[in-house]
DNA sequence: TTCAAATATGGCTATATTTGCATATATGAA
DNA sequence: TTCATATATGCAAATATAGCCATATTTGAA
């Protein structure tokens, strides 16, 4: 991996962990499970039948935003729920369309 | 790939796109990239040496940063430089560390 | 036109990510 | 305890990404 000669180290982890979180967001069903969660709290069923793939695999993605700090859970009964944690992940959005819409406007300005 | 019975095709061709977006912001190269563009715009060759990888591999991260909306060239004589299109994407860098703090605040408070 | 510098791209390997299936684990109910 | 439901995890296959080297392309200078 590269040096960064003219970085500080502690920039370099910043760096590495902002990199984590923007992972954590790099994927469609990601984002629809924080979309989702905006508001409420949802169960890992209820988030299973939302996204549409197996449980499993809304397991996975649940366990890479937990990772990242920006869920967390909460069981109750059998079930775990899960909310938002930092809700300004929902900033991101907002940048988002301002980039689409930057980026791409005449493709995409039907559906921002 | 899911259905998504429950939302509205524009809905997940937007997730999509804003999964795009933080897929470009979801490597530690890049981010570096786009805080050195902060304040003024760089070539290629400034932006390698910051990085200290490849020159090719500096000029594919800048692609894909360009193809999400982010960066924007300007050719002056044989050199390309680079510059930010959408600062909102630094907000990003404040909610990250809030994501950071709030997550895993004991092991990371003296970085950030 | 020819050469040199800057940048982009093809080809390849190594590594990481996503996914589903099968199964393990956790919890509550009977 | 035993069973059913909810969730998590081991595994393997498919796909995507990052990196480097070699080379193509672009541009300006000689």
């Amino acid at each position: 991996m590269a040096i960064f000669a003219y970085m500080k180290k502690s920039n370099i982890k910043l760096f590495k962990l902002q990199a984590k979180i923007a992972k954590a967001l790099s994927h469609e069903s990601r984002l629809i499970i924080i979309n989702a969660l905006k508001d409420k709290e949802m169960c890992v069923c209820e988030l299973t039948k939302l996204i549409g793939t197996d449980q499993s695999t809304v397991s996975r993605h649940l366990a890479v935003l937990k990772n990242a700090g920006i869920l967390t859970e909460d069981r109750k009964g059998n079930k775990v729920y899960y909310k938002l944690l930092t809700p300004c992940v929902l900033d991101f959005f907002e940048c988002a369309i301002g980039v689409i819409k930057a980026h791409q406007l005449e493709q995409i300005e039907e559906i921002v």
